[in-house]
DNA sequence: ATAATAAAAGATAAATTAGTCTTTTATTAT
DNA sequence: ATAATAAAAGACTAATTTATCTTTTATTAT
């Protein structure tokens, strides 16, 4: 659905909003080992979402990423529109450029129902909302 | 959501499906102009679907590709399933491969009943339901 | 049998995505 | 000021996906 990075950087972003909400500031190699995704590959991924403002960072010691109070609204499908572009949300399921209401593709009416359907979960979703599951340990972001 | 070899495997075997209804079998030029793809790259996809039954084909004068009764009532499911595999109605959203109901992502629950609808539509639509929608000119596998 | 037709097969190239490693810059505490 | 820390930036490699081109095999009509 997502591509790896786009699923990288949504582990990444709850795990940091996670940390963020007990207050600490999180390394590239904590995030890494949080999220189990490749060190270096994580690292440009943040670097990305940190000039993105989907994320924040900090130089130096005691740096490292956390989220402002902004970005822990943010939703889901904030974050993959970011990074994936929003072709999963609006392109044509058969991968017609012209693919309209007036052009339909002959699924076209009923995938764009359930795009929106995925859309609108997304949107729902905001990153700061999985806190609380992923501490009682309901939830994961490894494996 | 579909891989570029998936979105021209749909097109192409609901083209053959259209043309077979008109009782010709087509050929990879006129499949690879009526489906606006790459004549050589819908070749290679066609061999490869054809091998796996999707689409049926013959060599020589008169040749080329068609479908037969079973393959008409294929679903679009189907055929994403051989192409891309089951990863879009069966993986998690945020690319963990222990997700699970007992071990779920943040967005496992929610995630699951996107792709259920999703595979129930994509299931439903059969390869040889199209036909008069495209000859109509109700609805398109161009551009 | 032969020539023409059309898909199958195979080999290669280009583009994109995924992943790694090294150097630089900014920040902080001493 | 200096050393330590940690992200930013840049350059590079590997893998996968997308696309192209050539040769072979099967079929048909003459």
């Amino acid at each position: 659905m997502f591509s790896k990075t786009c699923e990288y950087a949504l582990r990444a972003t709850i795990f940091i909003a996670q940390k963020t909400k007990e207050g600490e500031r999180i390394g590239i190699k904590e995030i890494a080992k949080g999220i189990d995704s490749p060190e270096h590959f994580i690292a440009k991924i943040l670097q990305d979402l940190s000039r993105k403002g989907i994320v924040q960072s900090a130089k130096g010691p005691n740096g490292g990423f956390y989220l402002d109070k902004a970005s822990m609204k943010q939703s889901i499908a904030d974050i993959v529109k970011a990074v994936d572009g929003d072709k999963v949300f609006q392109g044509c399921g058969l991968g017609l450029k012209q693919c309209s209401e007036t052009e339909p593709c002959p699924i076209h009416h009923e995938f764009k129902r359930i795009r929106k359907q995925l859309f609108v979960m997304l949107d729902k979703s905001k990153v700061g909302a999985f806190t609380e599951a992923l501490e009682n340990s309901l939830t994961f972001l490894k494996r």
